[in-house]
DNA sequence: ACAAAAAGTTAGAGATTATAACGCGCGCGG
DNA sequence: CCGCGCGCGTTATAATCTCTAACTTTTTGT
């Protein structure tokens, strides 16, 4: 029943070193601490504690902080290290089922989900795996 | 002009729907809110909460919430606003479509293109829009 | 229709964070 | 030398928010 997951992003603390990207970030726009904290609209001690790594995570505000330094929030998280894309289309077929399940009217979407979703699992129990392939 | 990125999250709330685009990803994987909780480490009714947007920030599970399901934490903060809309789907239904379809068996495959075709064509008549290539 | 699984909801405990206040170090002018 | 302003780090406290557990409702499958 338990799946381990971490293997894309576990290992250790997700966010560290979020407060020293949040400085270098402020400090390569020429802020003081007064002008992010003014800029996101909290305190400035908060922001020292920010760069201090004292507040473990930066709440919602991360968001905000991100659009003060104009830099992108998984910048901040990651420091842009596991840049992963998602997953396109590949085949042609595959494309054509994406091409009409877009024209097709709102409700007939929903039932061609539920339908493929029937087929998917029965093809998955009787192929006998776990859940392991609608990964990744 | 040295916004790379500041100019995304500029208007209003920005944390608007995280908990829809959770849900959403989740879903494309097939996932059960209990498996997403197994994944990220914490209890179903987190889960269920952080979908009904009952706990208005994520704090710093977001990035293990990304990790488990397979996006990126600026997709489920701003909806990935400035994405294409050529050809390559990152909307979590059309995902879903896609990866569902993706494990049935080669029978079921085809049984979902036909379905889709013809339903396809109905709405498309339907709505009096210029008839699109359908085929392929 | 019935049973089971999945999702939504509530109350309460626990943890975390922002704020305010204080101290430290530095540069400058009188 | 001393005081002053400035930028920054740190602590204690109050407020806030999130997680867990248990229950209810909705959806799904036979």
């Amino acid at each position: 029943m338990t799946h381990p997951i971490g293997l894309l992003a576990s290992s250790g603390d997700v966010a560290a070193g979020v407060g020293e990207r949040i400085r270098d970030s402020r400090r390569a726009r020429g802020m003081t601490q007064a002008d992010l904290a003014d800029a996101v609209g909290v305190s400035r001690s908060a922001v020292a504690q920010w760069e201090t790594d004292r507040a473990g995570q930066v709440r919602g505000n991360l968001v905000r902080i991100a659009g003060a330094l104009g830099v992108s929030v998984q910048f901040l998280l990651d420091g842009n290290v596991g840049r992963r894309d998602g997953e396109a289309p590949e085949t042609a077929t595959e494309m054509a089922m994406l091409r009409l399940y877009r024209a097709c009217a709102e409700a007939d979407r929903a039932f061609l989900l539920r339908t493929a979703r029937r087929l998917a699992r029965a093809a998955v129990e009787e192929g006998g795996g776990a859940a392991e392939n609608l990964d990744t």
